[in-house]
DNA sequence: CAGTGAGCGAGCTTCCGCTTGACTT
């Protein structure tokens, strides 16, 4: 039995650990936070200080079982959590829950898992720091009240659609891409003319080439652009002057998990979470560092290492020590950066993906302790004898290669045009050049880039928002929620014009001519828009909450985090401070705020006059025609992507309230084509057959219509590989592999056994195999606390509302008549109403009730 | 499961940051 425990918070951590330290300890993990906030609303006593109320989750209470065990057998405990905020915490909960002494229990802490720093901590060991874990207290309650008080306002306010949440990092995520649509929106598109030159000449071999130049400055009008090319009808060409200048290139600094997720996403094309999870992976088998940091340092030892690997492998030339500084001021620095654990492995992960994110890290890493690459640029001005103005030419030679030994291929695949930096062939102060022809080429402007998720990522952490660990989660909310969604665009063909003037030695020579040429423009891969509910979610709490989904929130509240974590100021004050004047807005916002629907008026209706309106409704984005007072009811049309609220016209809007239409015959039978409450789909013998999302179903003809039902059908067949006693018992394919269907049932099939050849016995046998496993709970309805009575296990029950007793059954209310008793009704009769609703129709029941 | 769009009802949701598996159809 060891006397010493030591607890860090990863799993693949503490088995590293414990072989440097070997048999004296034990080291375990607790796998992060053991406790947080319970999810009731009032887990933070506002009257009394904040103090807050904690618990153990569900799926952590094995692990302090067994934490529980280790410490009680151990003479002592030492808590190696991360040296942050959140380690800190971590510790003191883990004394809190483990009954540890306080001022006994050992803290250490170390940024790097050797075994220097880890022998250096344990011979260092402190107490916790209770000012840090106040920080971090500080930062978990501010977060709970922020998401916790303003998530139902949007419930009440603007929809119950989806599930609609608000919180200090989330919302602001949602800002920005917000933000930068409506920048791209009002763009106002403008062009200019770029005048590019060709020479020939010869090149040192005495091969003819060709000489690019350009001129510096740009026309706005084609006019201007013309005018210059004529005047250079018949000009002379001359170097004038030639600039040779030394430059160099250093490498960027080791990956932390935001720069990684970025060039993962340009290089590999990764989305974050991707990037995350083959990380997690590589991390696991011991291949890299810990993959969720946002620090740039590296170990002693690893630079020790990678200076051995890079002077074995390219010489001493290409090695430079070099220790980088973190530039984000949130930076925590509780890890090293991600870098490859063993230098010397080239190649590690058992899939592509893995293999070609650790080669990445591999190589950004390497490249990071190796020396600048030198560089030559030459600057060549070329005089025309009509006109002032001058041409550029420029060349860039690589004299030492350095980094970019193992970065250039990397380079070359980056996602920015890169200029073409060319070799530039022998030339001399004074020589002539033949020209043969020059351009004057329109070119646009270009709106800001939308965000990907990496880019994203990339500005929440200039602005401090969201942590290593928390950057791919926030990414995939802001989706879940129906905030922001990535998508592709196709682009679309633009007009420009190109004006050549060809030189004095080509077959038609001194002409100039004009034509107008087309370019894609407007392609986007894989980035982020706003929904309307991202817009209409935004522009409320932008209106009532500015203080808090204002950019320099987090930044300002951090500082007073930080002087809690300094014993300057105390964490309860600091939250009062905060929560007093934001509750009033709160409160304010609950009484007078309107609705919120983003409604914008379109225009009439040309035949009736009516007003066209679009607005987020019940279900999501519609259009309306007419209002709820006039004498006929409004009609009504779902919006559906890639049309929106905020860009649909009058015509488009009209457009949609064609359908249903009939769109031909299949099988002798029509097809009708419309949208429902599951999306756009093809209606065709009684069955219904849903389109792929984003398509339009006014553009959907008859062959489309039929493919989309035939694919389906197709479908359907592969997913069933065998069916037993007329289909009652059923093996299909399913997303996650083949599964037993029976009934409402579904079995999972063992790996070991073949879904092919599995017999009806065998499914018998799997499926009372899991029925013992986990034994029926049985399918009673939760019976409310405002029931009044309940029969048949709860299908029917009658209730006590807010405006009066009634009956709840098969998901419809039926309001008790005057007469009835709630408390003595019998089944039979709560029948017999059930049976009148469903049999009188809706309709006619709302008329009665109105006259 | 398929054209809903005030007519309510109870009870549910929700935050951010640490960390892994368990689980889904």
């Amino acid at each position: 039995m060891s006397k010493n425990l030591l607890i860090v918070e990863s799993p693949a951590k503490a088995k590293t650990i414990e072989n440097i330290l070997g048999k004296d300890f034990t080291v375990v993990s607790c796998k992060g936070h053991i406790r947080d906030l319970p999810k009731e609303d009032n887990a933070i006593d506002v009257n009394n200080n904040f103090i807050p109320t904690y618990i153990i989750p569900d799926d952590k209470k094995q692990v302090v079982k067994e934490l529980t065990r280790l410490a009680k057998s151990a003479s002592d405990v030492w808590l190696a959590t991360d040296e942050d905020r959140e380690g800190e915490a971590i510790s003191w909960h883990l004394c809190e829950v483990l009954g540890l002494d306080e001022k006994k229990t050992k803290r250490i802490v170390f940024h790097e898992i050797t075994k220097p720093a880890i022998l250096k901590a344990v011979q260092n060991p402190r107490i916790i720091n209770r000012n840090v874990v106040d920080a971090q207290q500080a930062r978990r309650v501010v977060d709970r009240l922020v998401g916790f008080k303003i998530s139902p306002i949007l419930w009440r306010k603007i929809a119950r659609q989806g599930v609609l949440s608000a919180g200090r990092v989330q919302s602001v995520a949602v800002r920005l891409v917000v933000e930068r649509e409506r920048e791209i929106e009002q763009f106002k598109v403008s062009s200019y003319y770029k005048i590019t030159a060709q020479f020939k000449i010869k090149d040192a071999s005495g091969k003819q080439v060709l000489l690019k130049a350009e001129l510096p400055e740009t026309f706005s009008q084609e006019k201007d652009a013309r005018q210059f090319l004529e005047k250079c009808i018949g000009a002379v060409f001359t170097i004038e002057k030639i600039e040779v200048k030394p430059a160099k290139k250093s490498p960027a600094p080791p990956f932390t998990t935001s720069t990684l997720q970025q060039d993962a996403s340009r290089k590999l094309g990764f989305s974050v979470a991707q990037t995350m999870q083959i990380a997690q992976k590589l991390y696991e088998a011991g291949k890299i560092t810990y993959m969720r940091t946002d620090s740039t340092n590296l170990s002693d030892t690893a630079r020790q290492a990678m200076g051995k690997q890079i002077t074995e492998e390219y010489g001493p030339k290409y090695w430079q020590e070099r220790q980088y500084k973190t530039k984000s001021d949130s930076a925590q620095e509780a890890h090293e950066a991600i870098r490859p654990t063993y230098f010397d492995v080239r190649n590690a992960g058992d899939t592509t993906d893995e293999k070609k994110l650790y080669e990445l890290i591999w190589k950004r890493a390497m490249a990071s302790q190796m020396s600048d690459a030198q560089l030559e640029r030459t600057i060549v001005d070329i005089g025309i004898s009509t006109q002032p103005e001058k041409l550029q030419a420029k060349g860039e030679v690589i004299k030492f290669d350095g980094f970019l030994k193992l970065y250039i291929e990397s380079a070359l695949d980056d996602e920015e045009e890169n200029e073409e930096e060319t070799i530039l062939p022998p030339l001399k102060v004074g020589q002539t050049l033949d020209l043969k022809q020059m351009l004057a080429t329109e070119r646009f402007k270009r709106p800001p880039a939308r965000y990907n998720e990496a880019s994203l990522v990339r500005n929440l952490e200039e602005l401090g928002i969201g942590r290593p660990s928390t950057y791919a989660p926030i990414i995939s909310t802001i989706q879940q929620r129906g905030y922001v969604v990535k998508e592709n665009r196709e682009g679309e063909l633009r007009p420009f014009r190109i004006l050549t003037l060809t030189g004095p030695a080509e077959s038609k020579p001194n002409t100039l001519t004009a034509i107008t040429d087309k370019e894609k423009t407007g392609v986007e891969k894989a980035k982020l828009f706003p929904t309307d509910m991202g817009r209409v979610v935004n522009d409320f709490l932008v209106k009532h909450f500015e203080n808090i989904v204002n950019y320099d929130f987090t930044a300002n509240i951090e500082k007073s985090f930080d002087e809690i974590a300094h014993g300057k100021k105390q964490w309860n004050k600091v939250i009062g401070e905060f929560y007093y004047p934001f509750n009033e807005t709160v409160e304010h916002t609950l009484k007078t705020a309107e609705r919120e629907t983003g409604e914008r008026m379109l225009g009439e209706e040309p035949q009736t006059g009516k007003p066209v309106v679009a607005r987020l409704g019940k279900f999501g984005p519609m259009i309306q025609i007419g209002s709820a007072e006039d004498e006929d009811k409004p009609r009504f049309a779902s919006v559906l992507p890639p049309l929106t609220l905020n860009s649909i016209t009058l015509e488009q809007a009209l457009e949609l309230f064609k359908l249903p239409k009939e769109i031909g015959v299949y099988e002798g039978k029509n097809m009708k084509v419309g949208v429902g409450r599951f999306g756009p789909y093809v209606l065709h013998n009684n069955k219904f057959y849903s389109l792929p999302k984003n398509t339009d179903p006014l553009l959907i003809n008859q062959e489309e219509a039929i493919a989309i039902i035939e694919a389906k059908k197709e479908a359907e067949a592969n997913k069933i590989i065998q069916s037993f006693e007329n289909g009652a018992i059923q093996i299909l394919n399913g997303k996650f592999g083949p599964y037993i269907k029976a009934g409402t049932q579904n079995v999972k099939i063992p790996k070991s056994k073949d879904p092919k050849t599995l017999t009806l016995q065998d499914c018998h046998d799997l499926i009372a195999e899991t029925e013992t496993k986990q034994p029926a709970t049985g399918k009673q309805a939760k019976v409310p606390a405002n029931a009044l009575q309940v029969f048949e296990n709860g299908s029917i029950q009658i209730l006590d509302g807010r405006y009066g007793p009634y009956i709840k059954a098969n998901g419809k209310n039926i309001t008790l008549p005057k007469n009835a008793d709630p408390k003595t009704i019998t089944l039979e009769e709560c029948k017999q109403l059930i049976a009148a609703v469903s049999s009188g129709g809706k309709k006619t029941s709302k008329k009665t009730a109105k006259s």
